[in-house]
DNA sequence: GTCTATACGTAGATAGAC
DNA sequence: GTCTATCTACGTATAGAC
């Protein structure tokens, strides 16, 4: 075992876990974790279902690990925009598109947060770690529209109130974005004919 | 077997399905589909697992039942406030107004409608049944729109898109208050303390 | 009508060959 | 490092006793 080796091992290592996470995305966004066989996984990435056990210690770990990926793409965005220059509404904007961004870009991801919230199926320390991230990006949300009201360019009201709305709405957006997404691969029909929520629509619930 | 005896029979097996359904729609809610197991439910049922089985084809049998219950339900209430007199923009509030109402009153329900629509787990047949039946609801809702549009109510803009953000932001908070209940239940807490979504911030998405 | 015991299939995880 | 064969556990559904 010289040096070298060594390190050409540790490439194939990282190399096979991006494989096999990459392909989990899929599986899991598309069939749902309970339904999701190891030997699905391991088919999508080409490879036998004993491989898997190699570098993940358990079909929960491999999920784990992609939940927090995705928990970690949303809270950076999220804090991103808030640090941006600018009035607290131009900053709500700002969070409001790169939000309705990711959901067109990675619905994978949001197909499996999706999940991760709504199905109580998923297990317990894996929901609970979401759900703590998730507070994050929600407190920011929180501070802004109270910024936003302070200036008059939000409308008064509970201000928690507000947030759960705004977030009620973008959840229900992603969800839908993903049902359409599973329709179409389902049907083989074009998933982008249904009119996509526009930032104006979502903002009115925020306008002064 | 005397006609009598026979009648007994048919109430006792209406009896014990209707026991059986409450108890299943509980352990689905709170654990969803894959992961209830037939013994779940005969155990909050009260009876052998066994006996399951002799009212119901199969554990999807049991789901498809309450299902349709939660549909017709849902399509009753939008289709009568539909035909109600008064203006659009009344009837929308009513509509509103009775939905909201519905989440909070029979979150179970929501729960699992949620489940079914967000979730790959569900067997085919159920998620297309709901999917369907959906769309009269959703149709309803349209027809008001577009009628409140006209008479310059309802705020301009494609009424698909309009109608679409109203369910995403009813489905998200559906979503958000089956999450706190489960929260609740599990941390003993009280679910009733996060400020509930009004009407008139849902009805901002719309009105003119 | 109701229960208990059991058959059957399946899926997660491991062991051992190459 | 990778595969195939296998162990083990569990859950649906059925059969048969009461």
């Amino acid at each position: 075992m010289s040096p070298r080796s060594e390190k050409q091992n540790q490439q194939i290592k990282d190399e096979r876990r991006e494989k096999i996470l990459k392909a989990a995305i899929q599986v899991f966004a598309d069939k749902g974790y309970a339904t999701t066989k190891i030997t699905d996984i391991a088919a999508a990435a080409g490879m036998s279902h004993g491989l898997i056990y190699h570098y993940f210690a358990s079909k929960e770990a491999v999920y784990a690990e992609i939940v927090e990926d995705a928990v970690q793409k949303s809270v950076q965005m999220s804090t991103a925009a808030l640090e941006q220059p600018g009035t607290p509404w131009e900053r709500i904007q700002l969070m409001c598109a790169r939000t309705l961004a990711g959901i067109r870009e990675y619905p994978e991801y949001y197909a499996i947060i999706v999940q991760v919230l709504t199905n109580p199926e998923i297990p317990l320390e894996v929901r609970t770690f979401l759900r703590e991230a998730g507070n994050t990006t929600y407190l920011n949300m929180f501070s802004l529209i109270r910024e936003g009201q302070e200036s008059g360019q939000v409308v008064a009201g509970n201000p928690f109130e507000l947030t759960n709305a705004y977030y009620d709405l973008i959840q229900g957006i992603a969800i839908r974005n993903v049902v359409a997404r599973q329709q179409a691969s389902s049907l083989q029909e074009d998933a982008s004919i249904q009119p996509f929520i526009t930032i104006d629509t979502v903002l009115r619930l925020l306008k002064a």
